[in-house]
DNA sequence: GTGAAAGCGCTAACAG
DNA sequence: CTGTTAGCGCTTTCAC
């Protein structure tokens, strides 16, 4: 493999030059690029990533955490980022912490080790504290899918609350005359803010009561078994919102075996719009813009790592109504 | 951050000394590594692994290249690998090439620049030229879900031909009396395995016709057009083997808005046993070993990278039968 | 504008 | 057994 030193020896110049035509650093003459350019164009030369990085610049690396990857929404996410990172000429390093806080801790500083140019976080356990760590040891931080109002974090998340709200409006003009929700794991501020939601709308009708909330896991698993527990002690129940989609399909299979007609005698929501090629009934989601929530996180993360001056913030992303047949006839 | 040179003179030795400790390499006095293991505890030293890959050592990096993320076999094949990579130390680099040979190429060329120790593969598009290829450039290779017969490829299979029979004898003897196959792309290895192994089963008997295969291309939306295009030249079909799950959840999607109902009417088993919480019927499946195809994937991969001479040939795997609903009563 | 030279942190001969 | 030293390929002052 061609090196920085071949270069400058085919093109009769130092390694400097070829450095600064390499990095568009400092003033080169047009003629001596020329020939730099044409020298690493015969070698077919690359720049050794590594040899840069040790050098001090960037590593061209970023890191990808999440917390499950076989919950669809993340290979999702997964791909946006990847794609939009390739563009940016990052390459991506995929980690799955597994939900596991110990692990997420020691991947972190493998990731200081490695260098690596910025994170890409999505995690129900990392703490602000330790996110703002992070930063302080120089790796710049997008967490996706989880807020930290109040802390100098910068995060995409979905407008949870609005679209859960949206969410149960539209199961109520459906005509469900009792909901129930399946509600997230406690600490994520998503699954927070969705059962918020569910509560703005809620909260005030004769019904309503705070057991018709019954917590899951956002897995598939954790939403049947929720599910079974919420429709238990809750006769009456129409219409379920659930707080991701994973727990609406578990809700979906427990409703199936127990007999029970969707959309007829009972009409249910998720969370996400995650594009699973679901069999019967298809469900009806709020859409999260997926896509464009790993698209703007790399292109924030990028800034970042440019050290432009971005206000480390929440940003919030509008979800849409996807209407199928799990809650409309 | 510390570096050895801090560790050496800490525990007043040579960094020399620091690094034979660190790599075990060479002899050193128990008392002496005792001092330095203390020093580096002392400043909770970690070697740069950019350092390191740079030195000439390995980059401690392989690379994972998936055709495809959002069929929910490769996320499990992604989180089997890299639960396994971590446990060996390395860090895992998450490539999609989208099925897409040119971005192919190019990744294999970005890999070699960034001088991952390794890569696993899973690709339809790329010819055995372009893995020896790679290989020749210094980068061991695993390939997964593919195999390239005669050639001095390494390569992970299930046993497709055979668990294609077999999925194709228990529909018989679930009763079905005409037995469709939705095969998936001719050019891929595992895709022609299957189809042959229901051409084995199926061939002598005497409803069987070649028109009873109809190609997809591995996922959903073409599993539902093949099936589609299936049901309505061959009448009389009351049994589908789908290629992979993929295609037959999209099989099942458009038996159920045609009012068929499964399994009475239709029996369909698909091939792979990914771990969607799926609905109504439940998919019967080949089940392939997913996590340890990946696990046995970076197994080997660990002793190409070791320098062990491991036999570049197709290892199968088992696969084993999952019957539900969606083909038994 | 361009070159010389000093590292980045680590490994690997080669001497002791 | 342990220390010295020369790189790995690139960036970056600092001179000319």
């Amino acid at each position: 493999m061609a090196t920085i030193r071949d270069v400058s020896k085919l093109a009769g110049v130092s390694v400097a030059t070829v450095s600064r035509v390499l990095n568009r650093s400092g003033y080169v003459g047009a003629a001596t690029e020329a020939k730099v350019t044409a020298a690493m164009e015969a070698l077919s030369y690359k720049p050794s990533e590594t040899a840069r990085s040790l050098a001090g610049k960037q590593s061209s690396m970023i890191a990808l955490m999440v917390p499950d990857l076989l919950n669809p929404f993340f290979p999702e996410l997964a791909l946006a980022i990847e794609t939009c990172a390739s563009a940016y000429g990052y390459t991506v390093i995929l980690c799955n912490s597994n939900n596991d806080a110990e692990k997420e801790r020691k991947l972190f500083d493998l990731l200081v080790h490695k260098r690596v140019d910025g994170l890409i976080l999505s995690s129900y356990t990392a703490t602000p504290k330790q996110i703002i760590a992070l930063q302080d040891r120089g790796i710049p931080v997008v967490v996706v899918d989880n807020g930290f109002p109040g802390q100098p974090i910068l995060s995409l998340i979905a407008r949870n609350r609005e679209g859960a709200r949206e969410a149960v409006r539209h199961l109520l003009k459906q005509g469900c005359s009792k909901i129930g929700h399946l509600s997230g794991p406690a600490d994520v501020t998503a699954a927070r803010d969705r059962r918020q939601g569910y509560a703005d709308e809620c909260a005030a009708l004769p019904w309503f009561s705070s057991s018709l909330i019954e917590q899951g896991d956002f897995q598939a698993e954790g939403g049947y078994d929720a599910a079974k527990r919420l429709l238990d002690r809750e006769p009456g129940i129409d219409g379920i919102f659930a707080g991701n989609d994973a727990m609406a399909i578990g809700a979906l299979k427990l409703l199936h075996e127990r007999g029970s007609r969707v959309p007829d005698d009972m009409r249910v929501i998720g969370f996400d719009g995650i594009r699973v090629p679901m069999v019967v009934p298809e469900l009806s989601t709020m859409v999260q813009p997926i896509y464009e929530m790993g698209e703007q996180a790399m292109q924030q993360l990028h800034r970042l790592i440019g050290g432009e001056d971005v206000k480390r913030e929440t940003i919030e992303l509008n979800t849409s109504l996807l209407v199928r047949r799990s809650s409309s006839r």
